[in-house]
Order: C-alpha cells, then structure tokens, then sequence
DNA sequence: TGTACATCAGTGAACGCGCGTTCACTGATGTAC
DNA sequence: TGTACATCAGTGAACGCGCGTTCACTGATGTAC
C-alpha cells in the first residue's frame, strides 16, 4: 500500500523533474537540483526511485499518457470542418514548450539507446491512430489515411523545431495549421 | 603558424569527436573518450581546445559548413525537373545519422541556451536561402517561394525525427520525397 | 645533405571537485486499544 | 476522542568514484649554419 505521503513525495519530484529536465536536459540534471525544486532532501529521491533514469522514465510515461489522452479527447470532437480539426490538433499538439523540450531529449536517448525505443514508439503509434480515425470519419475523401497521419505527425515534428528554436508558440501553431491545410486538403 | 602535426592532431580530434559525439551524445561523450579515439592522450586535447564545448561547436561549425556547400552544390545543378530537385534534395540532406544526431544534440542546447541558437539559425538560413534560389528558378509557378522553402525545411526535420527513430534511411528518403512532392506539387 | 640546437606538441601522473550513493538517525504518520 | 507504540519516510553527514584540469617532462619537429 503506497500511504498518502508518499504519493505526495513522488508528483512532486515529479513535478519538480519536469522543470528541472526542462531547462537543463538530461544529462544535465542533478538529482540535488530536482530535490531542492520539490522541497526535499537527496534521500526523498533514493526513496522514491532507484535511479534518475528511472524518474525520467516514470515523468516520460506520465506525460505521454496525458498528452495522448488530450489529444484524442480533441480528436473524439466531431466537428464536421477538416480546417477545424486542424486546429484543434495544431492547438493541442503545441501546447507546451517543456514537454517538446523532454520529449526531444527523449528522442536522442531512443535513437541511441535501441532498447528504449519501444516506450516512444508506442506514444506515437497512439497518436497517430487517433489521427488516423479522426481522418477516417473526415466527410472528405482523403485517398490514403494512414499516409495522411504519418504526414500530420512528420509536420507536427517538423514545426516542433521550429518552436525549440523560436519559442513563438502562436506562430508555430499558424505554420502547423498551414502545412497540415497543404498536406490534407487536395 | 599552425604546424602540420597541430593541424594533424586538431583534425583527427575532430573526426573522433564526431564519432563520439554522435554515439554518446553531448554530455555523455568524455573527454579522454575522444583522445582515446582520436590515439592520443587528453594532454593533446588541451592543447588544442579550451573546452569540450569548443570542440563541440568547432564540430559543429566545420560540418555544418560541409552541408551547407553539398546541398547548394546539388541544388546549383539546373535540373529542368522538380522531381529531381526534390530526388537530389532528399539524398543530400538525408546522407549522415551521426550528423543528424549531432544536430539534434545542437538544436537542444540551442532551445536551451539562446545565446547558441545563432549559430544554428545561420545555418538553417543558408539551407533556406539555397532551396529558395532553387525554387525560384522553376518553371513551376510557385506561388510562395519562402513559404515553399520553409514547408521544405519542416518536412526535412520531421523526416528526421523518423530517421532518428528507426534508422531506416532509404524509407526516409522515399518519405522525405513524398512529403515534398505534396508539398510542392499542387 | 648533415649536425646542433631551440621550440613546440603531446605525455601521463597527480590533484581535487562535483555528485551519486549509502546509512544511522529522527520526526511524521498510521494503528490499536 | 485520547494515548502509546510501531513503522515508515525523509534527513543530512560521510564516503568515494569519475572525470576535468594542471603541469613538469620528453620526444618530435623545424630551423640555422
């Protein structure tokens, strides 16, 4: 049984990790910086996780479940305008900045750490199948949906970049909107 | 003057620190790592570079130089054809992993650190100047050339993000070309 | 071309700091009566 | 509801390893004659 405590503990490394790896990047991150960010001691942090990878894991998992939730929440909506809809996926894909930022150096770690592919192989492949039915009941005609889903996905990373790099978040959601209207609507 | 041994040693220090670079990341990679890579011991690292993020952006620096020069070099070729522009396109920047790795390594620390990001935003301008002088050659009426030339950019970053995951260059290239092709063929 | 000398480039042992990890401890929390 | 006790969660000092950095040194390279 895991007492209220605890649990406590946990979010708020949790929470307090997220900031940290924000800003500084795995790898950068020291466990007394994320500990003094959540109001506690190093010993909280061996209590709670045996290591910081494991704590990256945990904040990785629990963000990708959110962010996949939202977005199929944004999807199940069933308005009946395509350029509505993708707004709503531009709106809610670039939402915040810190998560690109983890979701990024998660994406390094995979691309050198096979084994640790699966966990964001697995995020993608739910988004992508959200998007793939969303398209799917679209009344428009799109010939090939689960190209169109890829392609939504290679924009949304491909504008994601951009956002790392300019930090204009009304901006990237304008240039998502665009690519998506010229990659969906033929 | 920089002897010929210097030049030597500076030259085998960079190629091993991409090598490194590339398959630990930038702050995973050590210092004695590359030295040892390079056949040298870390005295010989000193005395050329101040720091490890020197030779990270002397790295960076030297091949963004180098792709810089391939991609207006394959674009300079007055192909009539816009489907060998995007060919040629898609095989020039898709040639590298390790580069790609390192450039993503670069765009962190870019997010992270504006001070940095000059460096990569040059870069990415110069690709951006050359495709745009390449699409503005086309016969192909082209309604919004920066526009164009920036949809290029993004669906190369996010053929990346795919790269970067599944290591699969040849799929990436076919992908990268579909993307562009819908992109830019109305 | 050969020799002698000066300078330079890279060596590798030594030092010390940052930080991950451990652990004896104490105050907080939950349970039994 | 109050008290006594047991267990648990987080504390923080201490330890030690990894690694960045320094520096006295030596062998390599270049120059002068």
């Amino acid at each position: 049984m895991v007492t209220r405590r605890r649990a406590e503990t946990r979010g708020r490394l949790l929470d307090a990790a997220l900031r940290v790896f924000a800003a500084k990047g795995w790898g950068q991150a020291r466990i007394e910086e994320i500990c003094d960010a959540a109001g506690y001691t190093r010993g909280a942090f061996y209590s709670n996780f045996d290591s910081l990878d494991e704590l990256f894991f945990a904040l990785y998992d629990e963000r990708a479940d959110l962010i996949a939730a939202q977005v199929t929440d944004a999807l199940a909506d069933p308005g009946p305008d395509l350029h509505q809809v993708i707004a709503q996926v531009a709106d809610t894909l670039l939402l915040d900045r810190d998560w690109l930022l983890i979701k990024t150096d998660f994406l390094l770690r995979a691309a050198r750490h096979p084994e640790v592919a699966g966990r964001l192989a697995e995020h993608r492949a739910r988004l992508r199948t959200a998007i793939e039915q969303r398209l799917a009941t679209m009344t428009l005609d799109i010939p090939d949906v689960p190209g169109a889903a890829r392609a939504v996905i290679a924009a949304y990373d491909g504008v994601t970049v951009q956002l790392l790099l300019d930090a204009d978040t009304d901006a990237a959601r304008a240039w998502l909107t665009q690519l998506l209207t010229a990659l969906l609507v033929r």
